[in-house]
RNA sequence: AGUCGGUUAGCUCAGUUGGUUAGAGCGCUACGUUGACAUCGUAGAGGUCGCUAGUUCGAAUCUAGUACCGACUACCA
């Protein structure tokens, strides 16, 4: 092994290996696990959130593989519609000058498939720097065949099932991207803009309460009034239910449009009365529908004012009764600018009655971070509310488990107030929606064109197109977890990893994607004749495993354009300041950020960033992966877990040395284990309970921090030393351990003992790496393979080995306890050593007084491990009436550990420190006394609970009493 | 406005069914190159667990209220 730790060096070779072994496919035999792996977009790039979740898949995977599980990890990516599309336009349009209307849909989508050709490898290699044992032989595309297939299977059997329909409505309109978006892809932005109270003069003279000839509507949207089909007043509002039934002129247009009476109108809100716009806005177009106003779309599709406006009736036909004229001067108008002109008309016309400055929610596309409009369009939606029904059960009786349980609200509260799924999009980059239609705008929906002649009988001659728009990219990915195992078809994959068992995935697209996830696959997966319960719907998973989100180290998201996104290969592979600050500001939509990025940059990586490897990276994620929503990244603890690693790396290099062509016993013969041998193997079982334990509650930050703590503060800090004084016996001079206190021990029985040290060394040191192979596999593997051979371990590779499992019969709380015991008295010394400035190389002579059989037992048994440990020179036992020098006292329990003064310490030094022990102790004492002579205490509180209390103040009392005395006698000198 | 989450050491975070002297890492202080490791070791300092009230023998933990921060949903004519 090299000498210092260089993951580099190790990671890139060991990831090839497993990989060319196929090691990452599904063994085939032993109980299906399987995880699908949320489908990151083709052409996009890991950041620290797949970094994240993948690491904890990986964990999961590698956790089940060598618990001997068949064990799938599905991969794949997603072709992302909208996202794809707008990198290949913005490409296109930067070094060809052309948009995708130059090139054509067909050719543009080839260049879109160029564009994946070229880019698409990006994301799964470094996936694979991530160290992520996916089953790459099954990739799946969301546009492969197979899936395409799928995709438009559940499309026509939706339509078929009547859960599809198509339909004039209102969607949220992108006007740049020419496309409608679901109300998830809306990102509601808090802005200041203004209110506008205009009037509207009533028809025939009419008069109000008040007796004003005009009503007063206010609008945040003054520009969509050309659309105004009426005007909405409570019916129960005293001013003007009279009028309803009346009529308004529309200003501008001069267009009749009556007053009704809506609930939708609140008398306590702006003047109460309310106009309303059914075409383009959404509560105005539930008004529309109750009151029967028709729709007067007003806008064209990039968002401007038409020339002439459009008129629906509510259930979407055609209505030629509205005079759909435009003034001329707003004609083809921005909105921006129409609203403005629309506001200086009506000032003009004394029509405008006030201006408020009013904060507003403005919905904006979260592609194009353009103001979505309301608009009327024809789309094909998904009935929601009977797919809706299962997919509530299911997690209502526990078929689906959130992790944290809390997000569960989540889910209901969405899924119960669920609307109909708008799923056609306005792209070319997609699943091509399989509907077609005749010249007389009859729909037909099939799986080709020749299917759908065939089905209708529709002659040769009969002309068709096909419904040009795709999918939304939410129907596609609804599919992941069938989709991908060969389904329609029945196939052997289906049948063996679906349900898949756990879900990892970030509490940002619950809505998005997990909800339409369960309530696609339980439509469409049955449980087959085999089951238990044959025809009953199929969870896509068992448990949605929700991560936190990880932020900058301010609590700040990620962002390109706040310029403080990390990669996570930069944290693994370093990066210096100057590639830092050019990939950071590079490329950007918004250059003028670019020198405030560049200047925070500098600041926060003054030094860029350090290599740290895989591993490192993997532990730290795990660590963080708390049940919090929100992660801070710290750099610190990515450093730290570095050092984790260089532990791990130096401690195996310590065993290494000791234990290579030596006798480890791997080939039997006799072995002797010392006490500090059953510890640790003792304290092995117990972490390893304590890891699989949190492994299976998804707490790997628990995980985690159990094996930090078991292998840096058990095996590196105390067994290790403790291995050493055994390793180093000759058998002369020194007392020797486990008792053997005479010179010139046998070599037989030396070497029995040294066997048994090596063999714990070495095996508990391969078991630590299987048991922390699921989190760090590089470092696992590289020490595993060195060590395998002197742990008499077979195996090709550490990844199909087995997971270790805790043997109770190994624990030995005698030998626990032993320890313990052996810590306190190394601690004491050490802590007189320090208090006293005694240098650690400086021997020191020791005596024990008040000391127990137990004690001297023990002393007997370990005076070897405590004076290499603690540095004696000698260690006697004080016998009863003896008198003892003045010393420095620490306490072992009821034991005094007495380091003779003479020569070495300051009287006072050691008075201020007894001092303050005393000191300590009395404030526990008292504590302990006041509960234990309260009497509700005592009357009520379980009886162990005060055995405890009573225990503790005898040993403060005890140990005070002790530390006075002492303090006593060195005043008294 | 509603729902949910957060508030614990200087920083980043744990704390399982109420029973500890409230923990970890980083940072800080002092000392230290003894034969795995200075990416280290040893010893230490540091917290009235946001606030208030309640339940209880006992509350970081349960209840109610409250403050601040955040997310989401809705409303905003």
């Amino acid at each position: 092994m090299e000498k210092t730790y260089n993951p580099g060096a190790i990671e890139g070779t060991w990831y090839k290996t497993w990989e060319e072994n196929g090691w990452f496919a599904p063994s085939g035999s032993g109980k299906p696990y399987s995880i699908a792996l949320p489908p990151p977009n083709v052409t996009g790039s890991l950041h620290m959130g797949h970094a994240f979740q993948q690491s904890i898949m990986d964990a999961l995977i590698r956790y089940n593989r060598m618990k001997g599980n068949n064990t799938l990890w599905q991969v794949g990516t997603d072709h992302a519609g909208i996202a794809t599309q707008m990198v290949v336009e913005r490409k296109v349009q930067a070094e060809e000058n052309k948009t995708r209307h130059d090139y054509g849909r067909e050719a543009f989508t080839d260049k879109i498939w160029e564009w994946k050709a070229e880019s698409g490898g990006n994301i799964t290699r470094q996936m694979r720097r991530l160290g992520a044992s996916a089953d790459w032989d099954t990739e799946r595309f969301t546009m492969d065949d197979g899936f395409y297939k799928a995709v438009q299977e559940v499309f026509i059997r939706l339509y078929e099932d009547d859960l599809i329909y198509r339909g004039k409505r209102l969607v949220n309109w992108d006007p740049k991207l020419h496309t409608a978006i679901s109300d998830l892809e809306v990102e509601n932005k808090e802005k200041q803009g203004n209110m506008w109270h205009l009037r509207y003069p009533l028809a025939d003279g009419e008069k109000t309460g008040e007796g004003k000839d005009y009503i007063v509507v206010a609008t945040t949207r003054p520009e969509t009034m050309l659309g105004d089909t009426g005007v909405a007043v409570n019916p129960e509002d005293p001013r003007y239910k009279d009028l309803i039934g009346k009529d308004v002129v529309l200003p501008l247009v001069n267009r009749r449009i009556p007053i009704v009476g809506d609930e939708h109108a609140d008398m306590e809100k702006g003047t109460g009365c309310v106009k309303i716009t059914p075409a383009h806005d959404f509560n105005d177009n539930e008004v529309g529908k109750r009151c029967g106003l028709p729709m007067v779309n007003i806008m064209t599709l990039n968002g401007d004012i038409r020339d002439q406006a459009e008129a629906f009736n509510i259930d979407g036909s055609v209505n030629n009764d509205v005079d759909t004229t435009i003034p001329e001067q707003f004609r083809g108008m921005e909105r921006f600018a129409a609203r403005k002109a629309i506001v200086a008309v009506f000032d003009e016309a004394g029509l405008l009655e006030k201006i408020d400055d009013h904060t507003l929610m403005v919905p904006y596309g979260d592609r194009s971070g353009v103001v979505i409009e309301p608009l009327l369009t024809d789309q094909w939606f998904v009935k929601t509310a009977p797919l809706a029904e299962p997919a509530i059960k299911a997690v209502e009786n526990g078929d689906i488990q959130f992790v944290p349980k809390q997000y569960e609200n989540m889910y209901f509260s969405w899924m119960r107030d669920i609307q109909d799924w708008c799923i056609s999009r306005q792209l070319w980059w997609g699943h091509r929606i399989p509907a077609w239609y005749d010249n007389e705008g009859n729909v037909y929906v099939a799986r080709t064109e020749a299917e759908v002649r065939e089905k209708n009988s529709l002659a040769a001659d009969v002309e068709l197109r096909q419904d040009d728009d795709v999918l939304d990219t939410w129907f596609s990915s609804g599919l992941w977890t069938f989709g991908t195992q060969g389904w329609p078809e029945n196939t052997e994959r289906l049948n063996t990893f679906h349900p898949t068992d756990v879900l990892v995935t970030g509490f940002d697209i619950i809505f998005f994607w997990v909800a339409r996830m369960i309530m696609m696959t339980m439509h469409f997966m049955k449980n087959d004749s085999s089951s238990e319960n044959p025809g009953t719907p199929q969870v896509p998973f068992k448990y949605v495993y929700v991560t936190g989100l990880i932020r900058d180290e301010n609590g700040d998201k990620m962002s390109k354009s706040k310029g403080n996104v990390l990669d996570p290969l930069d944290m693994i592979d370093g990066i210096d300041l100057e590639s830092l600050v050019t990939k950071r500001t590079g490329n950007m939509m918004q250059p003028q950020l670019a020198q405030k990025i560049e200047k925070r940059t500098r600041k926060a990586f003054a030094e860029g960033i350090a290599p740290h490897g895989t591993d490192a990276l993997r532990y730290t994620l795990y660590s963080l992966a708390s049940t919090g929503r929100d992660i801070n990244w710290d750099m610190k603890r990515l450093e730290g877990y570095r050092n984790f690693c260089n532990k791990i790396w130096n401690a195996a290099n310590y065993v290494l040395m000791n234990a290579e062509d030596q006798d480890c016993g791997q080939n039997g013969g006799e072995v002797e284990l010392t006490l500090a041998d059953k510890w640790i193997i003792s304290k092995l079982q117990r972490v390893e309970a304590q890891v699989a334990k949190n492994i299976e509650d998804f707490r790997l930050d628990h995980a985690s921090q159990n094996l930090y703590d078991f292998i840096w503060n058990e095996y590196c800090a105390w067994y290790l030393e403790l291995s050493k004084p055994v390793l180093w016996d000759d058998g002369q001079d020194s007392p020797s351990v486990a008792g053997d206190r005479t010179s010139g021990v046998t070599d037989e029985a030396l070497a029995k003992r040294k066997r048994g040290t090596r063999r714990t060394l070495v095996r508990v040191l391969e078991a630590i790496m299987r048991m922390a192979h699921p989190f760090m596999p590089f470092i696992t593997e590289e020490i595993w393979q060195q060590i395998k051979p002197l742990a008499g371990v077979e195996g090709e590779t550490i990844m199909t080995s087995a997971y270790p499992v805790a043997d109770e019969s190994k624990i030995d709380a005698q030998a626990e306890d032993d320890i313990e015991w052996l810590k306190g008295f190394i601690t004491g010394i050490r802590n007189i050593r320090a208090e006293m400035n005694i240098g650690p190389s400086k021997p020191l002579d020791v005596i024990l007084r008040n000391s127990s059989a137990e004690d001297l037992r023990r002393l007997e048994d370990n005076s070897a491990f405590l004076i290499s440990l603690a540095k004696l020179s000698n260690l006697s036992a004080l016998k009863d009436g003896e008198e003892a020098p003045m010393s420095a006292t620490q306490l072992v329990g009821d034991m005094e550990v007495l380091v003779p003064m003479a020569g070495l310490i300051d009287k006072d030094k050691e008075m201020a420190r007894l001092s303050r022990e005393v000191e300590k102790l009395a404030k526990e004492v008292a504590r302990f006394e006041g509960k234990l002579s309260n009497e509700k205490f005592v009357g009520k509180a379980p009886a162990a609970v005060i055995e405890k209390e009573k225990a503790k103040l005898e040993d403060a009392r005890s140990a005070k009493a002790r530390m006075e005395e002492q303090l006593e006698a060195i005043k008294a000198l």
